[in-house]
DNA sequence: TTTGGTGCAAATTCTTTGCATCTCT
DNA sequence: AGAGATGCAAAGAATTTGCACCAAA
């Protein structure tokens, strides 16, 4: 985020940003800015969303959060950023994460066939969690029996 | 999109409707709803928006368009729907196709580690077209002759 | 002290909806 | 005729911004 420097560097460790990131950090899930506020807020009753968002952003762009906008709806925030990608469950919405083994990309086909060079690869799966299988398997017994 | 179908069975082909996939068809961009609005009014000037959005959703429903969330902004609507993935410039914000072949995802890995029941998956790469590319070099040499 | 951050409210941007009207079949 | 589509305008959701005040360095 500072590379160029003035004279005085510039971002502080305020306490709202602060326990934005471990509010991040601590949860598991890929939480909407609108949950990190509500999250934030028991400890900070004051903070506004507009604050949420500001520090959101500026944890992306230091690389301490990444912004992840599956399916519709808000985009979700992951403190973990360790290379890893997800699954989202098409029947109730859930989101998994992934190993980043399960996909691996050839930059240099990708190179080859494109031009571009590889800077970063998301891998966003969807399929059916193991709670949705349950079910469509249960539905589809009681239909048959129909 | 019509599989129980009542007495009378749905989906009407309307002028709209289909000039609307012409574009999406014709067009090799990746263009937002906007972009389409656009490019439809030329041909049917009365328009709105509206239906502009109620159709890219239909199509997507029906699986002759796939909607992508890359980066921020606005979502865009791609009229090729055989597999492929997309990489999007980090300096220009470009977007372009990769075949399918250049990432390859390990389902049963998936599975393993997740429980999930892969039905799809996207990837979205990032890195820089081959014109931020010279322009990067251009700028290298020029600073290092300060 | 000064530069950056916050809260609040208002503004933007993107997308969806209600409703009267129109149009395929 | 009647289900389904459209245009228009208004509503809605998500996110950003302007500004006066506050607080870390």
């Amino acid at each position: 985020m500072n590379s160029g420097q003035g004279k005085h560097s510039g971002v502080r460790i305020t306490r709202q940003r602060r326990i934005i990131l471990e509010v991040l950090r601590g949860s598991h899930g890929h939480l909407t800015a609108d949950a990190v506020h509500e999250s934030v807020r028991r400890r900070i009753p004051r903070i506004s969303l507009a604050t949420v968002y500001r520090n959101l952003d500026l944890l992306e762009a230091c690389g301490e959060a990444r912004r992840l906008r599956l399916g519709d709806g808000p985009a979700r925030f992951d403190g973990h950023v360790e290379p890893h990608h997800h699954v989202r469950c098409v029947g109730c919405g859930r989101i998994a994460d992934t190993p980043a083994g399960v996909c691996r990309v050839r930059s240099g086909e990708l190179a080859e066939s494109t031009g571009y060079e590889l800077l970063d690869c998301r891998v966003e799966m969807s399929g059916l969690c193991p709670d949705c299988q349950a079910a469509r398997t249960r539905r589809d017994r009681s239909e048959s029996r129909e």
